[in-house]
DNA sequence: ATTATTCATTGACACGATTCAATGAATAGG
DNA sequence: CCTATTCATTGAATCGTGTCAATGAATAAT
């Protein structure tokens, strides 16, 4: 059906060698024996096979991209990051969705391995998952995306979360707020975790009266758990910090339902600084996290590693997250004085 | 370094067509045999390999997914589509972004063909491309996403596009607008074009004036421009339908910028419905399109496609946009009396 | 006891490319 | 004219698996 090498060997009158040098190292061929090649190349359609091609040295030029959410426009802009990465090293990227679910997150790493990728960018849902082992046992690079390499023992470019919690918390403080709820996710979401120890550093140093509030749905959908939640409290706090901006798109839109106003009567800050930020009804204050670079970087990392596996030495890079203060948020002293009674 | 399939049978102390039994064919290998195989292919972290497993059967289980913008929720959730539906039948799904660039778009069906992906779902940017006829040739399974099959030569999953852009118009005439602006993209986006064939339909029909602003830039950014090009006109117009939500949300922002308030000043509707409309500042009116089930549908089709190519005859999906009327939609005799001049 | 049937296993070959020592032709040097 | 060197090409071996006809052992049927 689909032509072969030796297909077009055959009709070329050439060896099979022959073809093959054509195709990787065509200044060792003849001009006129090249040409002739080449023209049945075309004529027969061929495609060399990446399976066949790549059995022999045992690598191919894939990698894999695992990522928890990819409604969440800052793993899209991870995504992209990575995409152009890999586009410009001549590699493509297997994207993998593993629903921040470990068990989803260890059958794609089983997928990834059948498929002998060249590596595999993660972000882990929890920490060091066993599939990471598994991966190094069989000599395929690993980078960790959004999540800081423990041990040191392959590459990470994260965030500093920790700092972003403390900043988002230290921006509500500036604005007079002493009353924070801290909307979180699932506990098995590291990002979620790093960001909560943040929190409540700053809140303990600056004595803020802080409820933690963690939510089952972590989406757009999660505004209804949490708001409820919310208002089973004596008395509502004024401010309100979110996991990311996804979420606290769903808070605002749940408020806003309730006839509760941002900022108006709460000030709500969100993490991400997607896009759509600055379009909300009350554009969104946030923390700003460098999402395409994240990506771009640690794929450049990971070729170079599958690259020059001997020459090369695992780099943490840290970004470091910053504040955009926008609408949302506002100081205490220019709330409604009618409060909301919960 | 990588134990192959020979190291297990020689450790194991069996041919490799047992071990290969073992894998594929379990029920006909001798329990005791069948135990001691898996106890070694354990204690060696054996995986098979995917190159030269599917290089005898000359078929993969990967699919390719081209789209041309990741950044858009509405092809995210396209992709959550297609990978679900990919997941359940055990695909796995190489993602590729064409950036509505052709040459980007072939260059990476190059690369779906050195993989030789089991088919491929695209989104193409403009109408069929050369490089599906390539991939038919290759007896490689494509997939029309959000686009119909013209010859009925391929499946295709899409949505009405012309009836899309009738809805749009038509709500606005319901609301009393005569005077509209279309803002659309570059003009080999596809999609763009149907839409645009069911706007001056509507606008023919019932006498609207209707004003194309095409821009250049088609995402968030795009208010600047397509703003810029409004306030050239002799007269506002009472409303505009953009190609999609993102660009409705970037000129939204601009218009915003300017002063002019939505939709008091001027209504404004979108296209995708995206999860991000409801939250606007003015929450958007847009046409709803089953993005998951489009994406899914596609990925299911395909795969039928794939596992049974002769007993597979081609369908054509066509799904109905629905018009989803926000608070950014007003009729013009809400409006405010003193209208912005040009 | 003999033959037929079932069952588990074997091992060589195939898939489609790359690689590399070997070959032969052409050119340069003496 | 003979030898050394360079250049282009060959073809067999190889990668790790799946396939299948062949084999041999054990069981069932006669």
């Amino acid at each position: 059906m689909t032509a072969s090498l030796r297909d077009v060997a055959r009709k070329a009158k050439v060896s099979t060698g022959t073809v093959s040098n054509v195709l990787n190292r065509p200044e060792i061929v003849a001009p006129e024996t090249l040409a002739r090649v080449r023209r049945v190349i075309d004529e027969l359609k061929f495609v060399p096979n990446g399976f066949a091609r790549h059995l022999r040295s045992g690598q191919s030029r894939a990698i894999g991209l695992v990522i928890p959410d990819i409604a969440n426009p800052f793993y899209t802009e991870v995504a992209r990051g990575v995409e152009d990465a890999a586009n410009k090293h001549g590699y493509a990227v297997f994207l993998c969705i593993s629903d921040a679910n470990i068990s989803k997150e260890n059958t794609y790493i089983g997928v990834l391995l059948e498929q002998r990728v060249r590596g595999v960018l993660i972000a882990p849902t929890n920490g060091v998952s066993p599939g990471i082992e598994l991966l190094k046992s069989h000599h395929i690079g690993v980078a960790l995306l959004d999540h800081k390499s423990t041990d040191a023992q392959e590459c990470s470019v994260s965030v500093d979360h920790i700092r972003g919690g403390e900043i988002a918390i230290q921006h509500l403080i500036d604005l007079g707020h002493k009353e924070i709820a801290w909307i979180t996710g699932s506990e098995n979401f590291r990002q979620g975790l790093d960001r909560g120890i943040g929190v409540a550093n700053m809140a303990q140093k600056f004595g803020v009266n802080l409820t933690v509030i963690p939510v089952k749905v972590s989406n757009i959908s999660c505004g209804e758990e949490a708001v409820a939640k919310l208002l089973e409290l004596d008395s509502l706090p004024t401010a309100i910090f979110c996991l990311n901006d996804i979420m606290a798109f769903g808070v605002m839109r749940e408020l806003m339902r309730r006839g509760i106003r941002v900022p108006e009567d709460i000030s709500l800050i969100g993490y991400d600084d997607i896009a759509f930020a600055t379009t909300a009804s009350a554009p969104l204050s946030s923390i700003y996290q460098p999402a395409y670079q994240l990506g771009f970087t640690a794929a450049k990392l990971l070729i170079s590693e599958c690259e020059d596996a001997e020459g090369h030495v695992h780099s943490q890079v840290v970004f470091e997250p910053q504040l955009v203060a926008r609408a949302s948020t506002e100081h205490v002293s220019k709330m409604r004085s009618e409060r909301i009674s919960a």
